[in-house]
RNA sequence: GCCUGCGUGGCGGAAUUGGUAGACGCGCUGGACUCAAAAUCCAGUGUUAGCGAUAACGUGUCGGUUCGAGUCCGACCGCAGGCACCA
């Protein structure tokens, strides 16, 4: 066994000690590449298997990139201001800087013990008033620009943290971290208005080569949803109220308002009548917690408020109601409900008994022209004592169906049911259950030779008696009547319109798809999305209304009541005006305190009763006391990598038109909206104030997947029994085996349990190839025989390592040391080349090897091995044959054999004979290079 | 409920994007070396039948397209992650 204690201690100290790995920013003379890991928050456990598979993903790109000629900039830093450090300042009493440094540098020996190649005089820590000068600087600036806005808005609020969160902070109604109830709150708070971004943030998604489904959730986060903005006044009121809606083509079934509990408006029109109830219901909202209001959301509940909203399309007059299904925070706080066509208005339309309106169509069938037009019905009888519906069975003559026909002048759907049921099955006790939403179906009458477009009512009844007079029957009409189960109806019934009548009657609910409209006047016989223009064009010309576009996302809540975060630079003069910090005032650096704790909601910094008064220039005032949130410093700390020493500016802008953007992320998926989302929004200001070179910060983003432990279950603090410390691989096994045994897990981005044997596996490797290398097989001489296998390896290596196929790529790498251990002979160009592959994997042991293979300098700038094409195609190609789709043989042929030859040696194989013999060949399918089937009858 | 992924040997996982399913590793079996063991090296290893050539079956289930499907299409089942009254 190879002595890795030894060897990695060694190499590890000649990098430091060489500054291997330092960038100079300022050599513009290689193509540059920027290699980026997500930097942790130094928590005191210190690092973890995750932490250590993407790290070694981008160590492992960036030394291959060195190599290739690359000027590579590859940083770590810590995201360190936080919570834990915070908790230890409340107990101790000691500032939670001192705690933050020692798990900094705990953290910091971790990285350098798995050999990563950070160039550690470019770190960083969010924590340090030398970068967080530069976060207040930007900050400030988005205040100047009018994007940071301090605002009276509804919070989340945290009793047990004693702060407010931010949307993303909040899971469930209950805090990300430690789970504790959330409640909404009116708090006047520093927001980041983010939805200015929307819509560049939506378009750079379709820049970036980033995982699709994270793209997905930032689109779903934004929320982008296009609709209209209508006015509704407010009857015997001189008021008006405006709603948001995406389905202004439904306007003319609207038949009811909702605004939420919270709305401004409600207790000015409220009835005198309801007024005791409207206060009841608001009073019952506004002490549910989020928790509550989620977990209670099975059934809708609200109160009519005794006044009634104008529909501006046709001047009905409609009741407006209070509910907490309908958001203060989205939209307008008020809707618009069309009970007909949405899921939410349906439901508490049902349970309140107003009136629904169909004013949309489904259309089923194919139109044809020349069509006679008739209204009808589709009547569905079900008897519950059996548990059976009634059809009529016309044999040959048209299949199973439900009773059906037309109605007659004047005649109501309802009267037109009864008649036919009595007429076609004689069952004359029934009870009308629902008649459902109208179809437009379709078809074409064999018997009259008519297309018809007909307008049918599916109604279902209950059988309640036995009950029977004469069927009246035409002489055309030959059909059994029979009861059958839903299963037999759910095989059997194929009419469309009849299966789409069961559907309805079956499970009522609204009609929210596309069709064409009804009792919608100059909207009649429009689809969906025509039907919608129009009508936006209409409330634009009348004025009660215009096309709006609106966004889930809303403002970022941008201050916290804690201590261990960037101070707020801003003062409240006496006046209550604001005045934000000169830049010669910055950093505003935390104050020492006695008490780290927050008392009775208060930020911890209202205890720095000095530090709190500002006076300066003449002015006077108090400071601001809640600071920044966690994802302040990471929102822009890519760009301070690339200048962290300067004290004029964020960063030079020179060298962040070199360097920017980030080539290569890689960071867990827990980040997918937040901290990415931040980022992203934080470089699009930068860029548009001409500060960041590029919009999107990060060209190429990939989430590593969690490491599982042996028994495929999360590791962590509910498990620890299970967890893995990285460092105890290394002191066991060596950092390149710990390197070597993640990156042959499995794809990067997948989840994989941990194998112990799986690392023995690895160690057994790279023993295996130290041992080659110490053999006497390597020679100054040539070997054809590996020729091929080296040309491919390096090919398979140099692409996988590209698309960060890790897993395949190392594969290769066993492939080419069984292939030498087979030979006598190790060429020396090939035993170096190789060496140069496995480098950027295993670090330690390759910089071993390249000095006991006579070099004295450092492997890290060696040009990487090239491959020639040439080496790699064969003449000879061993291809299969097979008859029918079964492989029976396989034979040789060389590359450019005619398919006339192929054809006669694949026909000539024994076992392929066996299988033709005796039987037609239908046709002789060759693939050029790759297959050959047989076809045989 | 909705969105996004994913289902392949005893296990982790490959498969040139429609062309010999199971590369590579782990494990297991046998052999060599050894007094012996470990380590190492060599060989075998999807299941079933057969001494064997070979045959049948086989990528979650059912169906389809195709000369040919792990790969494409449709329906379903299961797992993971995300969102959830967003009008």
């Amino acid at each position: 066994m190879y002595d890795f204690n030894k060897i990695e201690k060694k190499w590890r100290k000649y990098w430091e000690e060489n500054n291997t790995f330092k960038t100079d920013l300022w050599d513009f003379s290689k193509p540059k590449f920027y290699a980026l890991d997500m930097f942790p928050y130094p928590s005191g456990v210190g690092l973890h298997a995750g932490h250590a598979e993407g790290y070694t993903a981008t160590d492992i790109i960036s030394r291959m990139k060195r190599m290739q000629g690359y000027n590579v900039l590859h940083p770590m830093g810590y995201d360190s201001f936080g919570l834990p450090a915070e908790q230890y300042a409340v107990t101790t009493g000691n500032h939670p800087n001192g705690f933050t440094q020692k798990n900094i540098e705990t953290f910091t020996n971790q990285l350098k013990c798995i050999g990563f190649d950070y160039d550690w005089s470019k770190t960083l820590q969010t924590s340090d008033p030398k970068f967080y000068k530069w976060t207040q600087w930007i900050f400030k600036q988005l205040y100047l620009d009018g994007y940071a806005k301090y605002i009276d808005m509804p919070v989340n609020w945290c009793e047990e943290l004693g702060t407010v969160l931010s949307n993303d902070e909040v899971i469930d109604g209950k805090s990300e971290r430690g789970g504790y109830p959330v409640v909404r709150r009116n708090m006047k708070q520093w927001v980041i208005d983010q939805a200015a971004f929307a819509e560049q943030l939506l378009a750079g998604l379709d820049e970036v080569d980033w995982p699709e489904s994270t793209k997905e959730m930032q689109r779903n986060w934004i929320g982008k949803s296009v609709g209209a903005h209508v006015i509704f006044k407010v009857d015997g009121f001189d008021k008006q109220f405006t709603v948001f809606t995406t389905r202004p083509d439904t306007l003319f079934g609207a038949t009811y308002c909702v605004m939420s509990p919270e709305h401004s408006l409600v207790n000015e029109i409220t009835g005198s009548e309801q007024k005791e109830a409207v206060e009841a219901y608001q009073k019952e909202c506004a002490t549910k917690s989020d928790l509550e209001r989620t977990e209670l959301n099975k059934e809708k509940t609200g109160v009519f408020i005794g006044a009634y909203a104008i529909n501006p399309v046709n001047n009905t007059k409609i009741p407006i109601y209070i509910s907490d299904y309908v958001l203060a925070t989205y939209g307008t706080g008020a809707i618009m409900a069309v009970p007909a066509h949405d899921d939410r208005d349906y439901e508490f339309a049902k349970k309140f008994n107003i009136p629904i309106i169909q004013v949309l169509e489904e259309v089923t069938g194919t139109p044809h022209e020349n069509e006679n037009k008739k209204s009808s019905i589709v009547a569905i009888v079900y008897d519950r004592e059996n548990d059976k519906y009634l059809t009529i069975n016309w044999g040959k003559n048209g299949g199973r169906l439900f009773v059906g026909g037309t109605r007659h002048d004047g005649e109501s759907a309802l009267d037109c049911a009864l008649r036919e049921i009595k007429e076609e099955t004689g069952y004359v006790d029934l009870e009308l259950i629902c008649e459902d939403f109208k179809i437009n179906h379709h078809y074409y009458a064999y018997n009259k030779d008519t297309y018809f477009n007909i307008e049918a009512t599916p109604l279902l009844f209950e059988l309640k008696s036995d009950k029977r007079e004469n069927q009246q029957l035409d002489d055309d009409e030959n059909f059994s009547v029979e009861w059958v189960s839903k299963e037999c109806i759910e095989d059997e019934i194929v009419d469309e319109l009849h299966k789409k009548s069961f559907e309805y009657v079956i499970n009522p609910s609204a009609m929210v798809g596309d069709g064409i409209h009804i009792h919608s006047e100059f909207l009649d016989g429009m689809n969906k999305e025509e039907a919608i223009n129009t009508m936006i064009d209409w409330l634009e010309d009348n004025h009660v209304g215009s096309k709006q576009v609106n966004y889930r996302m809303r403002e970022w809540i941008f201050a916290r009541q804690r201590y261990w975060g960037e101070p707020v630079p801003v003062v409240y003069l006496e006046d209550g005006k604001i005045h934000v910090l000169d830049d010669d005032e910055l950093p505003l650096v935390l104050p020492e305190l006695e008490d780290y704790k927050g008392h009775g909601g208060m930020a911890p910094l209202e205890n720095a009763t000095e530090w709190k008064k500002y006076s300066h220039n003449g002015v006077t005032g108090v400071r601001e006391t809640s600071t920044m949130p966690g994802s302040a410093g990471s929102s822009w700390y890519y760009l301070r990598y690339i200048d962290p020493n300067n004290d004029l500016e964020f960063a030079n802008q020179e060298l962040l038109k070199h360097w920017m953007p980030v080539d290569l992320y890689i960071g867990g998926p827990e980040h997918a909206v937040g901290h990415l989302m931040y980022s992203r929004i934080w470089n699009h200001y930068l860029y548009d104030k001409g500060l960041s070179p590029v919009r999107e910060p990060f060209k190429k983003l990939v989430h590593q997947g969690m490491i599982l432990g042996a028994n495929g279950i999360k590791m962590g603090k509910r498990y620890p029994e299970f967890a893995i410390d990285p460092l105890d691989i290394v002191r066991d096994y060596g950092a390149d085996t710990l390197r070597l045994y993640e990156m042959f897990m499995g794809p990067l981005e997948a989840s994989k349990p941990w194998s112990q044997q799986g690392v023995e596996g690895a160690q057994k490797f790279l023993d295996r190839i130290y041992r080659l290398y110490t053999s006497e097989k390597i020679q100054d001489k040539e070997n054809k025989n590996l020729e091929k296998v080296y040309h491919q390896t390096v090919k398979k290596i140099t692409e996988d390592f590209e698309t960060l196929n890790f897993n395949t790529a190392i594969s290769q790498m066993m492939i080419f040391i069984n292939a030498v251990y087979k030979e006598d002979v190790f060429p020396r160009e090939y035993a170096e080349g190789f060496i140069k592959l496995l480098n950027p994997v295993a670090p330690h042991i390759s910089e071993e090897i390249w000095e006991i293979l006579g070099h004295d300098n450092t492997m890290a700038y060696e040009a990487w091995p090239v491959y020639d094409d040439t080496k790699i195609v064969e003449d000879t190609k061993d291809i299969a044959v097979q008859v029918n789709g079964k492989v029976r043989a396989t034979i040789t042929i060389s590359v450019d054999e005619d398919e006339e030859s192929i054809k006669e040696k694949a026909l000539d194989a024994e076992n392929v004979k066996r299988h033709t013999d005796g039987k037609e060949i239908v046709k002789v399918i060759v693939i050029k290079g790759k297959i050959v089937n047989v076809v045989v009858k």
